[in-house]
DNA sequence: TTTTGAGTTGTTCGA
DNA sequence: GTCGAACAACTCAAA
């Protein structure tokens, strides 16, 4: 036993199956639990708007459940490497942990940190926390990465062995507080003027929070393939956030799904869950393709569409960020995104095909808004679901794959609730009409107090037009 | 080594 | 209304 360690969180905000925070516990008499603030480290990708705001009260949430545990959280800024040479030398630690990251800039800065302090005579060790499987741990046959979805999948339930979760630990007693230390709320990551009203109502960040939300929502699980694409409904598991900074592990929701309906580990699983199943998966591809094609958060996947004549019309990306396109369904989910810091997943396919297909705008233009607007926001997913969307990533959607934003409005939000719920201005339409308000006849506009080009817009595109369009272009790129 | 069949989420058109 | 075909090109893995 060593007196002192340190534990780095970063995308791990939970005490519950936490490697690193265990490999400290159980090797030294006292952890220093420890976040870096080092935006200048996360370039081209520092936190957006939303997620600051979610990691602001995550970490708030972590800091109390380590002090119920005699523990404590320490909060710095500044270059991540010196700040934990300087704590070690402060604290006189012998060891530093962590769970590892896996976007490009953080494994190379992560890989230097774990040099110089190894050179410093201090053991460093790293562990994974946030997958079921590393990228490395799944290749094909000839030992490359995979780039279509389904043999990875096959190849990855093959390779999955159950895994034994980790308990949190029952104390976590700390040293003297460190010189230096800021407090969490002069961090700046919550908002000086209050834009988060939406994202309060609908969100409790933090491992309590994760769990909740699990609790309520496991029930439908079985029912998911069924129910997740019903945009006014409650089917998706929203766990996406609390994933994403590791408030949960997917270790524990898959234990959590197996055990709640007591299936054996290795057994095949019944329908719904195995599309959920399936989704957590997909994540684990997004990580898998990051990793081995780590130019793709800003190059597309299939070199042919770097030359792809994209439009530059700020005013129609102002438009589609606003949610004002004039389509509905387009304008609700990109509104709902503003309020509350997330977007149903049916709905993120419906925008991000129009962005990309109807208004010829870079997906990269569509990648970067979601980054700063999703309390979700993951450099792997949403590198995956972008070039996905766009035709130019991995097993990506066929270029004629053009969602029509009113006959998907009519089969996912039938009776237009989701409209009408974020989109206020057309709730009185009736439903003939709440998909495609300009085929409203002039009366049920006057009854409904829509005024098209007034309170509402017009289709900033025809949709017969602008499909037709993107074929066109989507054609000359394969000339 | 070469061949072959299959591959998350859709739309439109014509019979 | 319902149904099948067409809308590519490329990766992967089995044969």
């Amino acid at each position: 036993m060593s007196d002192t360690s340190i534990v780095w969180f970063r995308q791990d905000l939970r005490l519950a199956d936490n490697p690193a925070l265990v490999a400290a516990v159980s090797s030294s008499h006292r952890v220093l639990c420890v976040y870096i603030d080092s935006p200048q480290e996360e370039e081209p990708w520092p936190p957006g708007g939303a997620a600051k705001w979610w990691l602001g009260h995550s970490l708030a949430a972590l800091a109390q459940s380590l002090e119920s545990k005699g523990g404590r959280l320490d909060c710095f800024r500044g270059a991540a490497g010196a700040t934990l040479a300087q704590l070690a030398k402060q604290t006189n630690a012998s060891a530093v942990y962590w769970n590892r990251r896996y976007e490009p800039q953080a494994i190379a800065r992560d890989t230097q940190i774990k040099k110089d302090l190894t050179a410093q005579g201090l053991t460093v060790e790293s562990f994974n926390g946030s997958l079921l499987l590393e990228p490395p741990e799944v290749r094909n046959k000839q030992g490359k990465p995979f780039q279509v979805f389904t043999p990875f999948w096959r190849a990855f339930y093959e390779a999955l062995q159950p895994i034994p979760l980790l308990t949190a630990p029952r104390k976590i007693p700390c040293p003297h507080e460190p010189g230096k230390s800021v407090k969490l709320s002069r961090l700046g990551y919550l908002p000086k003027i209050p834009w988060d009203a939406g994202l309060k109502e609908m969100w409790v960040p933090g491992e309590e929070g994760a769990w909740e939300r699990i609790e309520q929502w496991i029930m439908l699980a079985p029912k998911y393939d069924g129910l997740r694409d019903q945009t006014d409904r409650d089917g998706t598991s929203r766990l996406s956030p609390y994933l994403h900074f590791g408030e949960i592990s997917p270790r524990q929701i898959w234990h959590k799904i197996l055990q709640k309906f007591r299936i054996q580990p290795g057994a095949p699983l019944p329908e719904g869950l195995k599309v959920y199943a399936k989704e957590l998966v997909w994540r684990e591809f997004a990580y898998h393709l990051l990793f081995h094609f780590p130019q793709t958060p800003l190059e597309p996947l299939r070199a042919q569409y770097a030359e792809f004549p994209w439009n530059s019309d700020r005013s129609l990306l102002r438009a589609w960020q606003r949610g004002l396109t004039g389509y509905p369904m387009v304008d609700a989910g990109m509104r709902r995104l503003w309020h509350t810091g997330w977007m149903h997943n049916r709905v993120r396919m419906i925008v991000a095909s129009f962005l990309v297909k109807h208004l010829l705008l870079p997906w990269q233009d569509g990648a970067r808004w979601f980054w700063d607007t999703l309390v979700d926001a993951d450099l792997a997913s949403n590198t995956l679901n972008w070039q996905w969307s766009a035709g130019c990533g991995a097993d990506a959607a066929p270029y004629f794959r053009i969602f029509n934003p009113v006959s998907q409005g009519e089969k996912f939000d039938p009776y237009g609730d989701y409209v009408r719920k974020w989109v206020p201005e057309l709730a009185k339409l009736d439903v003939p009409w709440i998909h495609k308000p300009w085929e409203a006849p002039p009366f049920a506009l006057q009854a409904a107090k829509v005024e098209l080009g007034g309170n509402y817009p017009l289709p900033v595109v025809d949709h017969v037009k602008a499909r037709n369009r993107a074929l066109e272009a989507l054609k000359s790129l394969r000339e």
